[in-house]
DNA sequence: GTCTATGTTTGCGG
DNA sequence: TCCGCAAACATAGA
């Protein structure tokens, strides 16, 4: 489930980990398809010797900044980092991935679905080019927001979900955003009111804000789910308003939460509060 | 055992 | 442009 908060979390936790200054000394693939644009024994030599120089964010994908190359990483579904001492690595199944580190540690990558994907390259405008604003930062004001939104005729769900107008959303965050707004995620981008477009905005930010602050959302008790790199979990979950709530009452009027399908995902929504037609 | 659902993204066709 | 659908995969739960 890594949306922006995860992401954010995981960047934060490998920087607090000490492994910014190492250099990559070797790396092994288990899973060769990982890597979206070089063929295996090319990334693996590529990659080694390059010292991490820096690890940033840019809506989903994690950004290495190595010596020579960019390794963009995007998490997908289940993607997820581990770190360990050489000797206690290898003990999962699902490693596709794995990075030695010149002071003796290990950087696995695990992904049970399969469906992350690397880019190792010294071009990554090329891959992030179709990536839009990123919602915590100041360029995502108001009036940009509006703009977005009343240039396209789009369900507004779906349309929050899309990578190329706002970076980082998922669908847990777009929930919990629109349940904030109260704004039922069937509602045209254009027909929102001016007030409508100020308070979802607003919302936007502030369950980012939160999913960051509570180092994001752990759903399930199983490995599939997302853990940090140091194997804590997030605690959003514990805040959580809508999301897999269906059948408990909506913590602001009381009304039962239920579930639909939006674009092909599972939606969640108070009926009270969030109605179909505008106000 | 079988069927359904699952947090993401891309590509296809209408 | 937008929308629905399928696919890339594996696993949990009914």
């Amino acid at each position: 489930m890594p949306e922006l908060p995860e992401v954010q979390t995981i960047v934060r936790e490998l920087a607090e980990s000490g492994v910014i200054g190492l250099t990559i000394t070797q790396a092994q693939l288990f899973w060769p398809k990982t890597i979206a644009n070089l063929p295996p024994d090319l990334f693996c030599q590529q990659i080694s010797a390059q010292k991490i120089e820096h690890i940033s964010r840019r809506g989903k994908f994690l950004v290495f900044h190595l010596t020579n190359d960019t390794l963009l990483v995007h998490l997908r579904m289940t993607g997820k980092f581990l770190l360990c001492h050489i000797a206690q690595a290898g003990a999962s199944s699902h490693e596709r991935v794995r990075l030695y580190l010149s002071d003796g540690r290990v950087l696995s990558y695990e992904d049970q679905r399969k469906f992350g994907r690397w880019h190792l390259t010294s071009a990554p405008t090329a891959v992030l080019q179709t990536l839009g604003v990123e919602p915590l930062s100041a360029e995502f004001s108001l009036a940009y927001f509006s703009q977005l939104c009343q240039r396209h005729h789009a369900t507004i769900k779906p349309f929050l979900l899309n990578q190329r107008y706002i970076a980082g959303l998922g669908n847990i965050y777009v929930d919990e955003a629109l349940w904030l707004a109260k704004i039922h995620p069937l509602r045209s981008t254009a027909s929102l009111s001016k007030n409508e477009l100020k308070q979802l905005h607003s919302a936007i930010k502030e369950v980012l804000q939160q999913g960051v602050a509570n180092i994001g959302t752990s759903l399930g008790a199983k490995r599939a789910n997302y853990y940090s790199v140091s194997g804590r979990r997030g605690e959003n979950q514990q805040k959580l308003q809508v999301f897999r709530r269906q059948g408990l009452p909506c913590q602001r009027c009381g009304q039962t939460l239920v579930k639909l399908i939006v674009g092909q995902r599972g939606t969640h929504i108070c009926p009270n509060c969030q109605k179909i037609s505008p106000k």
